[in-house]
DNA sequence: AATTCAATTAAACATTTGTTTAACTTAAAC
DNA sequence: GTTTAAGTTAAACAAATGTTTAATTGAATT
């Protein structure tokens, strides 16, 4: 929809960034245009003038965000040389680090997922689809070659990642509290969630997938 | 907090689950008081004189299904006599009961984990970390008992436990039509879903907590 | 029959909402 | 230097928001 190539100017970005933080913090009734415009710096009109309506400005957000998932997805698919269990470790750990790369926009994601807040529900079924087709690729192939195990329910595999990941993001504050670690800085308690969520799908993917260890 | 009693009359019930129906579809500051009042059949004014608020009321819809859950685990406790991965397939029956026959607050309780919605964090934590300190409880007792494996992430145990059922229930539109079941019933399919993810869950930890399959 | 108090109502309240307007500035194009 | 068009602004707009008011009903209690 709109152009495909988007280019968009300063003010244009502090708009959508600042749009999107607060979007994931107080959801798309929650946060005003005037708390939008006011945080970003600029005119209240200008998202009108840029945007057309609140609606269009989270579609954009979507747009762009959704898009840099499907292509990170894509790339994975021409990595032809590798190891069944191979892909499904490079696909969890790309996925997780898209989604804890951009905390905000998986808070959007998450919410849009569960309710109807007039944000584009194609969009997000459409990449949907695509995550699912992709494991399901991965693992079928994976039997094929006689690596992975037979009696596989792949669609509930995939909400295990994708639930996973997102509850790990979405839970980040609580998380924190629970192991004390309150004291560390935001940016590497990030670091050190992924990591750890990262790896904890990757040997419950090799278990259930696998005969190993 | 109020009273720890809690007796609604046949109008406050009318209001309380019109309210959880509007505020899982819509989110909070999506849900007008006048959307709640009409669709419950009851004056506007009402919610105020019964509630006080629309904070309040979200308040009340937490707290009457909090309790439920916290009551739910409690009762798995006493439950002295089973084995230790009974106990774990025990647990996750009972999550899994619990949140796919309340898809409404399911969504409520992502939301407000996802944001801030003025709702009451404290609560969340509260029944997150009960939830959390149990399956550690359960899953310590196992190792001692040499039921299960030494290395295990308890906490990651937990989200991918949570996450995924969670996921699978505020995702349901979007499994209904992949799987092409869109003519089955919604009450139909919900079993169907539920005991699926039943399942799933139960063989992902035995393959995980213990050695066999 | 009179009194009391909870229940119920339509109307009004002050804010806040998303969006538009009309005037003005800036800067590039001719 | 004039023209053109995009950028920018404060103000205004109608509609919707959560909450309160003041009046009325209902049914017990005295």
């Amino acid at each position: 929809m709109e152009e495909a190539i988007m280019d968009y100017n300063q003010k244009q970005l502090q708009i959508l960034d600042t749009a999107e933080r607060l979007f994931a913090m107080h959801g798309f009734h929650g946060a005003s245009v005037r708390d939008i415009a006011q945080e970003a710096d600029v005119n209240i009109a200008m998202i009108s003038y840029y945007f057309g309506s609140k609606e269009r400005l989270i579609e954009a957000i979507f747009l762009k965000r959704v898009m840099d998932v499907k292509n990170g997805l894509d790339e994975l698919v021409k990595n032809k040389d590798l190891a069944p269990l191979e892909k499904i470790n490079k696909l969890i750990e790309l996925f997780v680090a898209k989604i804890s790369d951009r905390p905000y926009f998986c808070r959007i994601m998450v919410r849009a997922q569960a309710t109807q807040e007039g944000v584009p529900t194609e969009l997000i079924h459409e990449v949907k689809k695509q995550m699912y087709d992709l494991v399901k690729k991965l693992i079928t192939e994976g039997q094929k070659k006689g690596a992975f195990l037979g009696d596989i329910d792949t669609m509930m595999m995939v909400n295990t990642l994708v639930g996973t990941s997102n509850h790990v993001i979405i839970s980040q504050n609580f998380l924190k509290k629970v192991w004390n670690q309150e004291a560390i800085s935001e940016e590497k308690f990030r670091q050190q969630l992924k990591e750890r969520v990262s790896n904890h799908l990757k040997k419950l993917f090799k278990v259930v997938l696998t005969d190993e260890r």
